[in-house]
DNA sequence: CAGGATCCACTATTGGATCCCG
DNA sequence: CGGGATCCAATAGTGGATCCTG
């Protein structure tokens, strides 16, 4: 129960994180000292936490990847019982100051996602939360075409918050990245100025990358091997 | 409510087809004495049989195309609120010896759709049925790629029903065909040939479009005028 | 029965809402 | 709060079952 070191290269990172392949939660869980609770509607990212301790991940919230020294942010992907994804993949939360960079290569969109290791986790709803077994790990870079389709949802996307059309986005926007609610119930609200640039009050929001895009990375992941 | 006579030419049946759009089942239904009941539920199948009457199809079932001298097959696509195809469209039935043909260039399924016209109808289940309006017709010819999505699912769904699989057939195979079941009820059975050639009892199935390729059609359709 | 199809219960998807921890 | 995500009511989709007419 001895913390786990940072890895100190990509390999070593990979290495790691495919040894803990076929674990469950809860042996996983025990190795670093995290109690699985049963009832999983209060573990909603239990299994992020346990592979950030089990991989040595740099501990607390921090605007940086998750492995400071690789620049590689670790995402755990929940699979449903046929093996896809049954979730959509939080990036990052959208603020002013984050627009304010308008581009495409130097959003916190692409930083946030040039290297990424994803970890497969298996998370029917019907296998208890401490059952559940980690699958084969995969490190992303988004090639050519990936990043051109992130890019354009983010670039009309990105339009529509500049211009202070931030009410107007709903999650149906954008093929493989979307924007949606990130906040801790419907009540909450944060300042933002709308089209005229006046400050109003709006949700706290995010950017998504759809289920079925994480799949079709996952699938190219797997046939890349 | 004189009978339409035959179109004697496809820019005469197509001009015909385009004069009635606009206007509701219930009145193009008095124009050729078909009363159109208020409960779709008993009227499956009156906006065809409206149509045909209507646009001078040979009266009857047959074995033929609704438009015997042009070769042309009639067929109403039911249009759902937002101007998409909502049910799949029943193509032929499936029998031992229409499958005898054993490739795809001389099948029924070809056969039929080699020329069609397509009619939709809005059929948004809040409007009642005699209210529901006729829209732009198209005459349609399976291009390349049309054909060789359809030739696929067909070589392979003939094979199983060659072979005597049809009891593994179910309505997820196929990308833009599908086979499922075409009877009166549940209990309707028909005798077939099993894996090893004896005789035994099979519910009476056919070959359908998905709404999904109906909708491509359509959308090609469109833009190609 | 063949030909014209739609019905509708069930499954799959989804996106707005929400939960925990440091 | 920001970062780790999942929950779940509502909608969309689908495919087995069914209905009418000649």
């Amino acid at each position: 129960m001895l913390p786990v070191p940072e890895p100190q290269s990509d390999e070593e990172l990979l290495a790691r994180a495919r040894d803990v392949a076929g674990l469950t939660l809860g042996e996983l869980g025990a190795r670093v000292g995290v109690e699985v609770p049963s009832e999983s509607l209060r573990a909603k990212g239990v299994a992020g936490q346990i592979l950030e301790k089990a991989l040595g991940a740099t501990a607390g919230s921090r605007a940086e990847p998750d492995f400071v020294t690789l620049g590689i942010e670790l995402k755990t992907i929940p699979l449903d019982a046929t093996g896809k994804p049954k979730e959509s993949t939080f990036v990052c939360s959208i603020s002013l100051s984050a627009m304010a960079d308008t581009d495409w290569e130097r959003s916190t969109v692409l930083k946030k996602l040039a290297r990424v290791l994803f970890v497969p986790v298996e998370a029917a709803s019907k296998t208890p939360l401490r059952d559940r077994r980690v699958g084969r790990a995969y490190c992303w870079s988004p090639n050519a075409e990936e990043q051109r389709l992130m890019r354009a949802d983010w670039e009309r996307l990105a339009l529509m918050i500049a211009a202070g059309d931030v009410e107007r986005i709903t999650g149906h926007l954008g093929e493989v990245l979307q924007v949606r609610p990130k906040a801790p119930h419907g009540r909450s609200r944060r300042r933002a100025p709308d089209e005229e640039g006046a400050i109003q009050w709006t949700m706290p929001r995010g950017f998504y990358l759809r289920p079925a895009f994480t799949r079709a990375v996952l699938a190219r992941l797997r046939a890349d091997e």
